[in-house]
DNA sequence: CGCGTACACCTAACCTATTCGGTTAGTTGA
DNA sequence: TCAACTAACCGAATAGGTTAGGTGTACGCG
C-alpha cells in the first residue's frame, strides 16, 4: 500500500487486523458500534481494494478481505511524518504524553531488552513474526 | 485542539514546531520545497486557527502564528487510533518496523531508564513539562 | 416456478480539504 | 499625493472522503 489510509479506512483495517480475514458481513458486524450501512462498508472495502490497502479472494459468491497494510506500516508512516524518523523522540514523546506508570515503564524496559537480544539473531534470519494471521 | 490535523496541516505544524512562532511569510518560506502559493499557506493557517490547531497574535500589521498542537498530542491520537492505547505494542511495532540497530536499542534503553527515574519524582511534584516552545 | 435473501456493483449526493485568484487596505518612499 | 509593496480577507474551483440508495443476479425453499 502506498496511499495513506483515511480515518474510516484505518478503522476498517483495525477490524481486519482482529479478524485476520473476513467477508464484508463480518467487518460490518465488527464495526456495528459505528452504525454504518452495510453498503458503506462494502464500498469502502472496494475502494481500499483499489488503493491496495486490502486484498480479496472469492469464497463461493462472497468476497473475503484481508489487510495488506499492517500496524507497522502505519507506525512507520507516522514516525516519518511527525518525527522525521527519530524513534527515540517518539518514545520520549510517548512517555511524556501517556504518563506511564512505573510498571509500564518496567514493561517497556523488558520489551526493549528483549528486542536487543533478538536484534543479533534477526540480522541473519529473516525475522518473520509480525505478519498478520492467515486463517 | 480537538480536530485531527490533515496531511497538509501536519506539515504546517511541523514548520511551526521548528520555528516556534512565525508570521505567514516564514512558514511559507519554511515550506518552500512544496511550492505552495503564499495565499495557500495563509488560508490554511486561518483555517487551522478556526479549528484551534494554532493561535495568532498581531505584530503590527501581520499575524504571528504559534502551534497549539504538539507532537505529543499527535502521538497520543495515533496511539489510541491504531493501538488502542497499548504503548508496549507500539514500541514493539516500532522496533519491528524500523529495524533498529543495537546502538539505537541501547539508546532506547537509556531513555526508558531515564523516564523511569523521573517517574518517581514526578509522582510527588506536579510534573510541569508540558508547555511547548515560546520563542 | 416464484419469492425472499444476500451479495456485488454502480451512482448520486454531500461534505471537507486544498489550492489559488482577486480584492481591499495599511505602509513606505519618491 | 501616488505608485509599489505587503498582508489580510473573500470566494470559487477542484478533488477526494463518506454515506447510502438502486439494480441485477445467484441461491435456497415452498
Amino acid at each position: 500500500m502506498d496511499a495513506a489510509p483515511t480515518e474510516r479506512e484505518t478503522q476498517i483495517l483495525k477490524a481486519l487486523w482482529d479478524l485476520g480475514e473476513a467477508p464484508v458481513r463480518e467487518v460490518h458486524a465488527a464495526l456495528s458500534a459505528e452504525g454504518l450501512h452495510f453498503n458503506t462498508v462494502q464500498t469502502q472495502l472496494r475502494i481500499m481494494d483499489e488503493k491496495g490497502l486490502v486484498a480479496h479472494r472469492r469464497e463461493g459468491r462472497t468476497f473475503v478481505y484481508r489487510p495488506l497494510c499492517s500496524r507497522e506500516d502505519l507506525s512507520r508512516r507516522f514516525l516519518h511524518k511527525v518525527f522525521d524518523g527519530a524513534v527515540g523522540d517518539l518514545v520520549l514523546s510517548m512517555v511524556a504524553a501517556e504518563r506511564l506508570s512505573p510498571d509500564e515503564i518496567k514493561e517497556l524496559e523488558r520489551l526493549v531488552a528483549k528486542s536487543r537480544r533478538e536484534a543479533g539473531r534477526a540480522a541473519k534470519a529473516k525475522s518473520p513474526k509480525r505478519t498478520p494471521p492467515k486463517a
